[in-house]
RNA sequence: GGAGGGGUACCAAAGCGGUCAAAUGGGGCGGGCUGUAAACCCGUUGACUUCGGUCUUCGAAAGUUCGAAUCUUUCCCCCUCCA
């Protein structure tokens, strides 16, 4: 039963554009694809940028077909100017192994491993971008390609338009993603390239390529740019990105993430980021007028699909009681401190800032003057505050950070 | 290779010998209002401080000067035009 794929990409606001839309259709429809999204591995983890990429990938897997996942060690090395007004900095090959390491975790968590015919295969383009021989490649690659179209290309052309520099190695970038979609064809079956719509160029490149060298359709198909209500892009609150690894960041904090979404994307996001059915999503949204029991709904189903049901339950149940309640909750972020030095008596700024809770004192002061810290919900009002035993009842003490921000400091 | 323009804090952009830790805008952070929303309003936005100050910052290094983001020299990088 391979139900229609592309049908619920469209209710679910997926599709951006496709090559071939109802051949691609036809096909699915017909019988399992495999299909691949090239992530890249800047970074020790993925963050909810690159969410709705995995999503897509979920659901192909629900209507049968196989994701592949490809993490770029090798086009990592190189740096993708799409969508970038500078060159990214350039990484050390050690460093991206480990960072594909630990991204790979994240797709474990959501993807569906435990069926084997769609369970996801991960391939690294550093197995075979690394051995490529260079002129043998310019002969059998390069070939293919006119610099008059590849020019033409938004990620080229924006670069050139704003008169930011674009490196030769950066130019190859499309080729090398190309070349990708063109092994993955050849050797792992795979007909499909998706990704973001700044993709689109990179993408169409490939499946040209497969025409050009193997005389075969590919096809390849992208998902929209979210932007928030605000107008900013998805995925990084100035501080801090919102990451999807946990060791980076709490499934608290993630819940937190979504129950902070702004009204007007709630609606959007049930469909991108849940598994409930999209006429569902609909029936509930004209039945539930107040938007606040949505955008729990969502962190729900959202923390749910990454961190999995009980850390979903808890964090729900710690938002409960300390944004209902004014209380504490178990799930909160934990600093323990041994009980010698509240003896001693612990200095607020300095506790502040050991722990990271800040940056430094200076702005741990700004904020004390501004009435942004608080104990057990009572302002500090001076910044030479010391922490006592007096403060914590059942070796617990709560400190507030502005209104969302609430941690457990544990005796222990 | 030749001629010109430029590199300032998270970003954009003023400053062009002292009054500059550096105008202004955006962003961030905190507060108020509210619904853990948006909009709006207020405050804040290098570090350390015994709150007197002290230290580090305007591409890099060296120099002139009582004193430099501001002047000089060398170097690095970016852009425009010409070849």
């Amino acid at each position: 039963m391979k139900n229609d794929f592309l049908q619920e990409m469209q209710e679910r606001g997926f599709l951006n554009q496709c090559t071939y839309l109802d051949k691609l259709r036809e096909i699915c429809n017909k019988k399992s694809i495999s299909g691949y999204i090239g992530f890249d591995c800047t970074a020790s983890s993925l963050h909810v940028g690159s969410l709705l990429q995995i999503m897509i990938l979920k659901l192909m897997q629900k209507h049968g077909h196989q994701p592949i996942i490809l993490l770029g060690g090798g086009t990592t090395l190189i740096g993708d100017p799409s969508g970038k007004d500078t060159t990214r900095k350039i990484l050390e090959q050690s460093e991206i192994k480990n960072n594909i390491k630990s991204i790979k975790k994240v797709f474990n968590k959501i993807l569906d491993t435990s069926n084997k015919e769609i369970s996801p295969v991960f391939v690294d383009n550093a197995d075979w971008l690394t051995k490529l021989n260079y002129i043998q490649f310019l002969r059998d690659t390069g070939s293919h390609f006119t610099i008059n179209k590849m020019l033409t290309f938004d990620s080229v052309k924006l670069r050139l338009e704003r008169e930011q520099s674009l490196s030769y190695m950066e130019f190859n970038y499309m080729i090398l993603q190309a070349y990708d979609f063109y092994q993955l064809f050849k050797n792992n079956n795979c007909v499909l390239q998706i990704g973001g719509s700044d993709q689109w160029g990179n993408i169409v490149s490939g499946v040209d390529l497969i025409r050009r060298k193997l005389q075969k359709e590919a096809y390849g198909l992208t998902s929209p740019l979210i932007t928030l209500a605000s107008g900013a892009k998805m995925g990084k609150t100035e501080k801090g990105a919102i990451w999807l690894n946990e060791d980076k960041l709490s499934s608290y904090e993630y819940w937190q993430f979504w129950r902070n979404t702004d009204d007007r994307d709630v609606k959007r996001f049930l469909k991108f980021f849940t598994e409930i059915q999209p006429n569902e999503i609909d029936t509930i949204f004209d039945k539930e007028k107040n938007i606040n029991n949505l955008k729990i709904l969502l962190a729900n189903e959202a923390t749910k699909i990454l961190h999995g049901e009980n850390a979903s339950k808890k964090a729900e149940f710690t938002a409960k009681k300390t944004f209902e309640e004014g209380g504490i909750g178990s799930d909160l972020p934990e600093i323990q401190i041994k009980s010698e030095e509240i003896e001693k008596g612990v200095n607020i700024l300095d506790f502040i800032a050991n722990f990271k809770i800040l940056s430094s004192k200076s702005e741990a002061r700004r904020v004390i003057a501004n009435k942004g810290f608080k104990i057990n919900d009572t302002i500090i009002e001076n910044e030479k505050r010391v922490l006592e035993l007096k403060d914590f009842r059942n070796k617990i003490l709560k400190l507030s950070y502005g209104k969302k921000k609430h941690y457990l400091i544990k005796i222990i």
